[in-house]
DNA sequence: GGTCGCCTGGTA
DNA sequence: TACCAGGCGACC
């Protein structure tokens, strides 16, 4: 489940697969990619040489030689496979680029929930994102300038990629269960002292992802500490963590030590 | 603000 | 065979 720190790693892949790289061939590969890159933008892409690739929030963007941005969300099952133009397509290849020297990256995608987007030069992107979570633009100060115009539940916020950008759903229960603050806590009530909690548990949990291996499906699930765990105790206080339903979304917390 | 549905694989 | 997973846009 991509979330931050697997897009970053995502955006890694595709600079290290694609810059200083020119498209020789686009393919889509599954009508919901064509809603996203009509055929019109896939005869732009082609011949156009890639220049650089960054990610915002779950965004990964890759700048091309005129200018234009080609936008890529992994949506829930996306994956980059790095290869050559010679092998064989993956099952769940939606986007295929090839290069003129040979080689190819893949976008796969099982549940097709993804998307690519092409920005012509100079549109702006992504306008209504959020502050990077990792950046000092993201502080319990700018977060309270923000929640103040919140009637919902602080979970229900933190998922919105406008309020803080690159959360998803595990990560938002993940950081809510460190800071000590129920997810049904309205978001415009927290405290200063609880905000200042929640943005440094929000880094917290982003900043360690990678190295606690929250993303291996083996060994991911033991290390999360309150996501998916309904049922089984607390890791700090022992009680049984609860299952809640939040804007059509499950969310996990001790009903204890997570006061709203 | 809340809820639904896109998608499809994995699981009960 | 039914249901669940979920990012996110579309809908009420």
């Amino acid at each position: 489940m991509p979330e931050l720190p697997e897009v970053e790693k995502g955006a890694r892949m595709l600079r290290a697969a694609s810059a200083g790289r020119r498209i020789a061939v686009v393919r889509v590969l599954h009508p919901v990619y064509a809603r996203s890159l009509p055929a019109a933008d896939v005869d732009r892409l082609t011949g156009r040489t890639i220049v650089d690739v960054t990610r915002r929030g779950k965004h990964q963007l890759a700048t091309l030689d005129d200018g234009s941005v080609l936008e890529i969300h992994f949506g829930m099952t996306g994956e980059w496979i790095v290869g050559s133009a010679s092998d064989p397509v993956d099952r769940f290849a939606r986007v295929i680029l090839d290069f003129i020297d040979g080689s190819r990256i893949t976008l796969a995608d099982s549940r097709a929930l993804g998307a690519a987007r092409l920005h012509q030069p100079g549109a702006d992107v992504l306008p209504d994102l959020g502050p990077e979570p990792l950046s000092p633009s993201f502080s319990a100060d700018s977060l309270g300038d923000v929640l103040r115009r919140r009637r919902g539940p602080i979970k229900v916020a933190l998922l919105d990629q406008g309020v803080v950008a690159g959360l998803g759903n595990i990560y938002a229960a993940e950081a809510l269960w460190l800071a000590r603050i129920s997810p049904r806590a309205r978001a415009s009530s927290l405290s200063a002292a609880r905000r200042t909690r929640l943005v440094r548990a929000i880094r917290d949990v982003l900043r360690r992802a990678p190295a606690a291996r929250y993303t291996d499906r083996e060994n991911g699930a033991q290390h999360w500490r309150v996501y998916d765990r309904a049922g089984k105790p607390c890791r700090r206080c022992g009680t049984r963590i609860a299952r809640i339903i939040q804007g059509a979304r499950s969310t996990y917390y001790c009903p204890k030590c997570q006061r709203a």
